[in-house]
DNA sequence: CAAATAACGCACTATCTGGTTACTTCGTTA
DNA sequence: TAACGAAGTAACCAGATAGTGCGTTATTTG
């Protein structure tokens, strides 16, 4: 491992490097998919060598590996940095799904990453014990929002934590992954800023109206 | 256009090649994606020529283009299809839900394929008019089937037809297309007999309890 | 039945692509 | 400071890949 607190700039670098590569993978990967990226112009992005991606990751599969489980955790870490616990249940539940909403807007590579995962019957995913933790602390604390929920009244029993958290995602990712499609068959701009609002809030109405008493 | 009727069976069909160009083309480009799928594998598959595939769909794009809006108005149709007219409101979105749960199930190719042609910005469907003439009408189909619910006193007011079909797609479309990093994360087989029977209840309450009086 | 038309297929190619070989340069430490 | 390992690079390769040129054969039609 490199010495983060290194106070010389070092011109070879190699977490820089990898970290280079990873970025320049992930935008490469999230923009084309794992069949249309090529390595010659994650290299290039990267400002690095293609050799170096071999000396790095092994192949362009390990690299996509990489990049997937990164994404994953990214994702989970930034949810529970959330900080729900002092906050009522019904805020608790709409902050929730403001904030899956918004990282899904801000970060469209995660949409297609894993769409691209799932194209490949998520292999590069199979291995990752990391994930797993990750989702388990999260799961938890959905089911322990619930809970409070249920002693305070407003929501109802019998909700499976994991159902709820699905249906959260997925009314928010799925108009956003299939955003170009839905444009035109629509014939509306899903992207206009009115249009991300009223999503939004139609979500956030869903969500309450489904646990509600 | 060749004649249907022909008692006898000939050995050159240029509908029946093209058909089993098209049927082998959804096959390879759902499984592999645009990036990721072979011509010659779509040629071998179809038992037919390399060489045809460019006589009759002129590249790989123009092909892939084609195999994307055959799925998508072949969705549309099954839809259309439904008659929910003579069914009381909360029966007939029911239904609606049911179906497109069914569909989408029966139909995997459809769900990667419109996240291919998402992921390319949806540039082979621009041109389509036909799927927009089919959307309008499924839209005109919803709002009247909410019309009616309102009348009857047993939907509330103010529902847009396009987030609400949206939202019933989506909840069925997300966990079917993140079914193996679903099935990873959250330790449990989306695809088990009992996990998709519970998936489609609870999606059924969902819809019936966001546009419930 | 002859000629035209359209379906079909072989064999080829220019280019691309993931991956590698063989080498140089830098930074650390014994 | 010598020497050793790690970072970095350019040139290269074998197989794959989208796309074609051109000839052949079946079917239709005047």
């Amino acid at each position: 491992m490199a010495d983060d607190s290194a106070p010389k700039p070092r011109i070879r670098d190699a977490e820089a490097t990898r970290a280079r590569i990873l970025a320049a993978a992930k935008k490469e990967f999230a923009t084309s998919g794992l069949g249309g990226a090529r390595v010659d112009v994650i290299a290039d992005q990267a400002k690095a060598n293609k050799r170096m991606i071999y000396h790095y990751f092994g192949s362009k599969e390990g690299l996509f590996q990489t990049v997937v489980e990164d994404a994953y955790i990214d994702f989970r870490s930034a949810e529970q940095a959330l900080q729900l616990d002092h906050l009522d249940p019904k805020a608790a539940l709409e902050k929730m799904v403001r904030f899956i909403w918004g990282y899904f807007l801000k970060n469209p590579e995660f949409i297609t990453l894993v769409n691209s995962e799932n194209l490949h019957r998520a292999k590069h995913l199979k291995a990752s014990e990391a994930v797993k933790i990750y989702n388990r602390r999260y799961v938890d604390g959905m089911a322990g929002l619930l809970d409070r929920g249920v002693q305070a009244g407003v929501f109802r029993t019998g909700i499976d934590p994991v159902q709820l958290n699905i249906t959260i995602a997925a009314i928010g990712y799925y108009y956003l992954t299939n955003r170009f499609t839905g444009s035109i068959v629509f014939e509306r701009d899903f992207m206009a800023k009115d249009a991300l609002e009223e999503r939004l809030l139609f979500n956030i109405d869903t969500v309450l109206r489904l646990v509600a008493t």
